[in-house]
DNA sequence: CGATTGACCGAAG
DNA sequence: CCTTCGGCCAATC
């Protein structure tokens, strides 16, 4: 049988997938994502994805900020690995929870791949 | 099952 | 520059 929502747990795979393969000390959006595994009008899905299976298992969601290059969810991860930390590791310049080189580390999947 | 919320985006005033 | 609104869809209450 067919079922409509094709979407759903695909759409949550290519999501890890896309975020699993974002390059060491690089960074992309939600909306970049979401269009990139066909989803642009769900961007917000994405938090949803990450918040359910980041944590979970082991996705670099630290890599993962809103189109401005804010860390928006760095609220919702544990406090032992902070966003900021991460990223700072990475040799990414965080300031004021915003990324400040965004827009040089921006990665974008449907550009890069 | 209806209403609310949310790690978003973009346009309009 | 800041606020408001619409859209989109899943999870939670």
């Amino acid at each position: 049988m067919k079922r409509k929502r094709k979407l759903d747990q695909d759409f949550y795979e290519k999501v890890l997938s896309t975020v699993q393969l974002i390059p060491y000390g690089r960074v992309t959006s939600y909306g970049a994502i979401a269009r990139y595994v066909g989803a642009a009008k769900s961007s917000r899905m994405i938090g949803y994805a990450l918040k359910n299976y980041a944590g979970m298992m082991e996705v670099p969601a630290h890599r993962v900020v809103n189109r401005l290059g804010i860390l928006s969810g760095r609220h919702h991860f544990p406090k032992e690995h902070s966003m900021e930390s991460r990223l700072a590791a990475e040799g990414i310049e965080v300031k004021d929870a915003m990324i400040v080189k965004f827009k040089e580390l921006f990665w974008d999947p449907a550009e890069e791949l």
